[in-house]
DNA sequence: GCCAACGTTGGC
DNA sequence: GCCAACGTTGGC
C-alpha cells in the first residue's frame, strides 16, 4: 500500500466537509496539475491511505487520514462550464483530468501543524517541506506516515 | 496583501 | 524548442 498527502484549502473543502458527506466519502476533484494527475493515474490504487492537509489557512497542517475507495476516473467538473475547475480542452473522449474517491478514516483531535513538521528533524526529507513544493498530491513514506500519525494520536 | 517559487501558455 | 509573460500556489 502506498501513502499520500492530499492538500486542500479548508475554505474550499475541509476535513469537516468530508466528515459531513454521506459515507464520509467524496470525489477529490479539481486537480489541474499533470504531475498530481499522473500520480493518481499511475501509482494510486484503491486501499491506499493518505493524510488530509489544510493549506492556505490560519494553521496549515495535517488534520486527519483518509482512504482511497475508488481509483482514477474522469473528473467531470473539467467539462462543466459552470464549474470553477472548468477546462475548455476537456471533452468526453479526452477528459484530460482525473479524480479519485476518498473516504475519511479519522479526523485528528488536533492539527499537526506545518510548523511542527518543520521542527521535526526526522521529516527533513519530506516532499511537503521541500522548498517551493506546490504539488497538491504527493507521496508519503511509511516512516513519515508513522511519525506524523504518532504526533497526532500518540499511537 | 506580499512575494517567492513554480507551472503553463504561446509567439517566434 | 526556447523563453518571456503570465497565472497560481501557499506560507507568512
Amino acid at each position: 500500500m502506498q501513502r499520500w498527502l492530499f492538500k486542500s484549502e479548508p475554505d474550499a473543502f475541509s476535513i469537516d466537509d468530508l466528515a459531513a458527506r454521506p459515507g464520509r466519502t467524496e470525489p477529490w476533484d479539481g486537480i489541474r496539475n499533470y504531475q498530481a494527475r499522473n500520480l493518481m493515474r499511475d501509482a494510486m490504487t484503491v486501499g491506499d491511505e493518505g493524510f488530509f492537509y489544510h493549506s492556505s489557512c490560519a494553521v496549515p497542517g495535517v488534520v486527519g487520514t483518509l482512504r482511497v475507495v475508488r481509483g482514477a476516473y474522469p473528473d467531470h467538473t473539467a467539462q462543466d462550464p459552470a464549474s470553477p475547475y472548468h477546462d475548455p480542452k476537456a471533452t468526453p473522449a479526452e477528459p484530460r483530468w482525473l479524480m479519485v474517491d476518498v473516504q475519511l478514516i479519522e479526523r485528528f483531535e488536533r492539527t499537526v501543524a506545518l510548523k511542527t513538521l518543520k521542527a521535526t528533524p526526522a521529516l527533513d526529507g519530506m516532499a511537503l517541506l521541500r522548498r517551493g513544493n506546490r504539488l497538491s498530491i504527493q507521496p508519503v513514506s511509511d516512516e513519515e506516515w508513522a511519525i506524523i500519525l504518532d504526533m497526532a494520536t500518540g499511537r
